[in-house]
DNA sequence: TTGAAAGCGATACCAG
DNA sequence: CTGGTATCGCTTTCAA
């Protein structure tokens, strides 16, 4: 039988109050006695129970994280930060992969109380979750929000920057024949990066060389690496709308012999780990998971003890990495 | 102030009792009770406490699933399957990502019984954890288990038997100078995927091209080859300790214009997700996730459930996916 | 079939 | 500084 309270009181001679004085940290006990205490409690070997304690506070010292994807070096930063924000604060984090948030069923980590709060991190659609966040009155933040709406408790990229950014780089660089590859349209990240470097372009008097739209993978770099490989036409630089079309576009150049800064220039977005481990090592445009994560606890933790007004939500700056895959425009293209 | 059982107890005109056996989905209640019930239940939105019936029923419904990184498309894939098949005995998944198991402080997960079990997902350091649940008498079960003594209560796949088919095929392809670039020394994975190797080749009558160790990084794979393009020779065929080492490897052979697998032959490990993505599609050994993911689950449901005598470990095998990167030995070399 | 009452293991308020 | 007692919300006997 696991040892409760109640056995460490009689064995320390005290009441279960006192006890939980001692569990609590209380400054209010004597200092003999706590000692007591401590040595019941260690002599029983006894751990208090989460769920009593959840009970009688009404509040667990849990906060869910709630991700798509357990391959992304973004979200391992992200997680691994909040973490560590989190026990400073003494809360625990609980991740929960989901894809999907089943039709009217609530996800389990909001459905029982099981959490103090939730993390969302980069949600595929969080609409129907958030609403029932706000129905039952659970704090919540959102990490990458895609829906506008929902921008007031998020932590968010400034994609636009990026974008702009990564464009003005290569335009810097002398390149005039630039393409964007771009991911799916449904995603708010997916505009925001592709008005960025089209603003960015537009306002140096230049059209892009190609603007195409793709999955964020691997294939649709390559594929269309291939195409205008085919065609015999190629621009000089291109942005791609993430770090795996990048790699995906530079390994069909790569295979087709075209040199990688020297011919064409690259620029990705996230700095995945594996850009800056494949050579040409890439430039990028780097969320600071640091700060989004730091960030993201804090905010939570501000709602969840109310101290929060009304919270409005958070825009970090990317920052763009210099690294191989990009050059200066050669005298030959 | 959310609704508790009594509500829907007064307000369906029953008893809690009542309630709780709907809410258990206990046979015993007539139709036309559990019709009011459920009706009070949806009007007053209530959901049950999880803390409150954990402490009253003395087990959580929770199952702890501990990893060490968050980028890792192979755990991806056993956390889905696990999720599902737990999901089916109602049970649910709570992730959490620690790299060490702090001093004689125990995890979160189990220091306060928050869990009815546990899944250790490649562990780096098993064993202060495993003892931990041993005496607090916690289930568990182990995937990929890098301690010999861990086997009993773990998911194992049979990275000898990888390693001999991986040196297997490509003796068969007539290579005679094949190379390894084995992980460190410290996991045990490394050392049975080596020993395999080996074997193969001394059953061939062979003697390796080299045996390098390093890091299981891109990092290694590439100046393994910057090393030996340096020196000017090269093995026919390299089996990487995993399928980073060997992108990293082909990396640097692209790089200097080496042709894979025309001019040399390259097996990966894990099958990364990026293994199948990346030209060329790497020759891998695949360890089955779904069969792993579900054993994993069925092995502590029934530790959870007491039914098993002797748990014994269970021994998966592989899987060899021939792609892109193998071929026969060219006249050439 | 149903319900009254006794826990489950803590915490919190209020006396002393 | 310490402890009695009610309470958190649900499940589990045991009778009826």
């Amino acid at each position: 039988m696991k040892a409760s309270i109640f056995d460490v009181a009689k064995r320390a001679g005290l009441s279960v109050v006192t006890v939980s004085r001692v569990l609590n940290g209380a400054g209010t006990v004597r200092e003999k006695n706590r000692q007591k205490i401590m040595e019941a409690i260690k002599e029983l070997d006894y751990r208090p129970s989460a769920a009593a304690r959840s009970l009688a506070r009404g509040k667990t010292g849990i906060i869910g994280l709630i991700l798509t994807t357990l391959q992304d070096s973004f979200f391992d930063a992200v997680v691994k930060e909040i973490n560590e924000a989190l026990a400073l604060h003494g809360y625990y984090l609980a991740v929960s992969v989901t894809r999907e948030f089943g039709s009217d069923e609530a996800h389990y980590l909001i459905q029982e109380d099981r959490v103090d709060g939730l993390i969302l991190l980069s949600p595929l659609e969080e609409g129907r979750l958030v609403s029932e966040l706000k129905k039952r009155n659970i704090p919540y933040v959102i990490i990458d929000n895609q829906l506008p709406e929902n921008t007031a408790s998020s932590i968010a990229v400034d994609n636009y920057r990026g974008g702009y950014e990564a464009a003005s780089h290569l335009l810097s660089l002398g390149h005039r024949n630039i393409a964007h590859l771009c991911g799916p349209e449904l995603f708010l990240s997916t505009r925001e990066r592709r008005s960025g470097f089209l603003d960015a372009l537009k306002e140096a008097g230049m059209e892009p060389f190609a603007v195409e739209q793709g999955d964020y993978d691997i294939e649709f770099g390559y594929e269309t690496a291939r195409k205008w490989l085919a065609d015999g036409t190629l621009p000089t630089a291109v942005f791609a709308g993430d770090d795996y079309i990048a790699i995906g576009f530079m390994n069909a150049l790569m295979e087709a012999g075209v040199r990688v800064p020297e011919q064409l220039s690259v620029v990705g977005y996230d700095d995945q780990d594996i850009a800056s481990r494949l050579r040409p090592f890439l430039t990028t445009v780097r969320q600071p998971s640091e700060r989004i994560g730091l960030a993201a606890a804090d905010m939570l933790l501000r709602k969840i003890d109310g101290k929060t007004k009304r919270s409005a939500g958070l825009k970090l700056k990317p920052e763009l990495i210099i690294r191989q895959s990009t050059a200066a425009r050669g005298e030959a293209n």
